[in-house]
RNA sequence: GCGCUCGUAGCUCAGCUGGAUAGAGCACUGGUUUGCGGUACCAGCGGUCACAUGUUCGAAUCAUGUCGGGCGCACCA
């Protein structure tokens, strides 16, 4: 739609224009500033020049009026087109909102250690990144989800350390010294169990066979891992494990050619010369590389498959290793600018008010299985892809439990759910309602099907800024259209029924895409819940 | 100390490629159709957009600085 506007525009004008919103919809459907850019170079007033731009439009298919008003200019899309539009999406509910893209993305997230369930921070960039992904997928992008397993390295070894200091303690009783740091957690019990049927006990008391355990280990808390991530509708195409990748270390080294040197029997990347703060290590004196040699390799593979655009999602902790990790692209002889890293960061929750506490079984962490027992995915999943993703985010789960309006949830799907139990009651026929043309309806249904057709508009901005918490915020603003308009609105035993239901088809049409598009399922009723 | 980032209503946050009177939700206060789920709607209250200077016809938005919060600054992942 603002597409169309704004190609239209670009015709007739010979320049770009930027589109807005008009800051009160009695204006219009959109507004341009365009006046007062031009009235340098024209030396004329912006008033006079909107006035001029505004006459210009005397007869436009697609615009019932443009008007000048302080130098802005508003324009109306006329009945004729809003109707079409409508009607086609409603023909073609699976093509409403969708692009056609040739680019290929390979998008990267999660990528948890596999040494634990995942916490409430894990969650935040999951959320975050699936819902790009779905919003890439319905953009018609070439989207490929990918998680990165961290199974080499110290980490791992302290998995299998971990176990087996639980094990001797909780299982063999017998006493045991934990060192500085080990993993704990309910988790463990799982896999130390699953270890004696496997192994036997004596594994747990043989430091030497602790790797072996360990290396066992990693895929069961993966099983954990990719389990608690389709409990959010999560789901990964493809698993890159670091243990897979060393083997092309030699390789990739030289393929780095200056970038890599040696110094006090280490290997170093010249990083610095690529604006990061200083050179790194990669290999140490012993021979074991770092974890920057794992990222390494992991990311000459992942240009060697062939992306046209890589996007990365980490933790916002480790925004201080993008600079290093593009150098190595840099070195490896690819674009660092293809290679796109967004942040998640911190989230803190509340509970009526107080700190959430982190339990001690979980390992003094707060688990996202946990919170989705609490308040559900689809709430998680709202709240997560409601906020900034790069900005920290503190809430109070309280809010989404609740079964009324302050829960904007609650409030989206009871919008959606409140069409179907008008179309239920519909004293209409189904052909009526298809063939219903959406004209004369008076400005406030023309104002709601205007906002139900923004959808397509939203999702790619939504993508293309990266900043998906557009749209909740299109939606909860949305299901408020709805709500004041059956308010405001008699709709069954009119004799507008039929294109009243029409429009109202419109606007679940959106609510559910864009519902589908951050991974939650729109209702077709509320149920009451008891507390 | 250095780097990144944030500082907008009592609370949680939008708005930030500069543009029309600074927005929403929550909370609080008051109200609502002799109608389709009042699980809703409306109104009121509430802001020197952290502070200062600058650029501009115009700044919450850009620049510089100050103050305050968060996160980094490993041969750990």
């Amino acid at each position: 739609m603002k597409q169309r506007v704004s190609t239209l525009l670009r015709e007739k004008l010979g320049c770009e224009v930027v589109l807005e919103k008009p800051k009160d919809r009695s204006f219009g459907h959109f507004a341009t500033p365009i006046a007062f850019s031009l009235a340098k170079e024209l030396r004329k007033s912006p008033m006079i020049i909107a006035e001029e731009l505004a006459s210009s439009f005397d007869d436009h298919d697609i615009f019932t009026s443009v008007e000048s008003v302080k130098g802005y200019l508003n324009f109306r899309l006329s009945e004729d087109f809003l109707s079409e539009y409508a009607a086609w999406a409603l023909d073609n509910p699976t093509e409403f909102a969708k692009q056609e893209q040739n680019e290929k993305i390979l998008l990267e997230f999660v990528s948890a250690n596999p040494t634990g369930p995942l916490h409430i921070g894990h969650a935040r960039g999951a959320v975050y990144g699936d819902t790009l992904y779905r919003l890439a997928k319905h953009l018609g992008y070439d989207i490929t989800a990918e998680y990165y397993v961290n199974d080499a390295g110290n980490q791992i070894d302290l998995l299998g350390l971990s176990i087996a200091l639980y094990a001797r303690e909780n299982i063999l009783n017998e006493t045991v010294e934990y060192p500085e740091s080990y993993y704990r957690g309910e988790y463990l019990d799982g896999l130390a169990n699953g270890a004696i049927e496997k192994f036997g006990k004596e594994i747990f008391s043989d430091e030497s066979r602790y790797k072996e355990l360990a290396l066992w280990a990693k895929d069961g808390v993966m099983d954990i891992v990719v389990d608690s991530l389709a409990n959010l509708n999560i789901h990964f195409d493809t698993f890159v494990k670091e243990s897979s990748l060393y083997s092309d270390w030699d390789r990739v080294m030289q393929k780095m050619g200056d970038g890599i040197y040696k110094k006090d029997d280490k290997v170093w990347i010249a990083s610095e010369l690529k604006g990061d703060d200083n050179d790194r290590v990669v290999v140490r004196e012993d021979g074991r590389p770092t974890y920057l040699a794992g990222d390494i390799v992991y990311h000459n593979q992942k240009f060697e498959r062939g992306y046209d655009h890589y996007i990365n999602i980490w933790g916002a902790d480790h925004h201080g290793y993008i600079p290093r990790v593009n150098a190595a692209v840099e070195y490896l002889g690819y674009d660092s600018s293809k290679l796109e890293t967004l942040l998640s960061q911190m989230v803190s929750l509340l509970k009526d008010g107080e700190p959430y506490k982190m339990s001690k079984r979980a390992g003094n962490v707060i688990l996202m299985s946990d919170i989705v027992d609490e308040i559900g995915s689809d709430a998680l999943r709202f709240i997560f892809a409601s906020k900034k993703s790069d900005t920290a985010l503190e809430f109070d789960l309280a809010e989404f439990k609740k079964q009324d309006s302050s829960n904007p949830i609650f409030y989206i799907q009871y919008a959606h759910a409140r069409i179907q139990t008008l179309l239920s009651k519909a004293e209409v026929s189904k052909e009526e309602i298809n063939s219903a043309t959406l004209k004369n309806l008076g400005d406030n249904a023309d104002s709601l099907l205007f906002d139900a057709l923004l959808l397509p508009e939203i999702v790619e901005d939504a993508f293309s800024s990266r900043q998906v918490q557009k749209l909740p915020d299109y939606l909860k603003a949305l299901a408020a259209s709805l709500h004041k308009f059956y308010y405001d609105c008699r709709i069954i035993g009119t004799d507008n029924e039929a294109k009243l239901l029409k429009l109202l088809l419109v606007v679940a049409l959106s609510l559910k895409v864009g519902l589908s598009l951050m991974g939650i399922e729109a209702k077709d009723r509320m149920s009451r819940e008891e507390d």
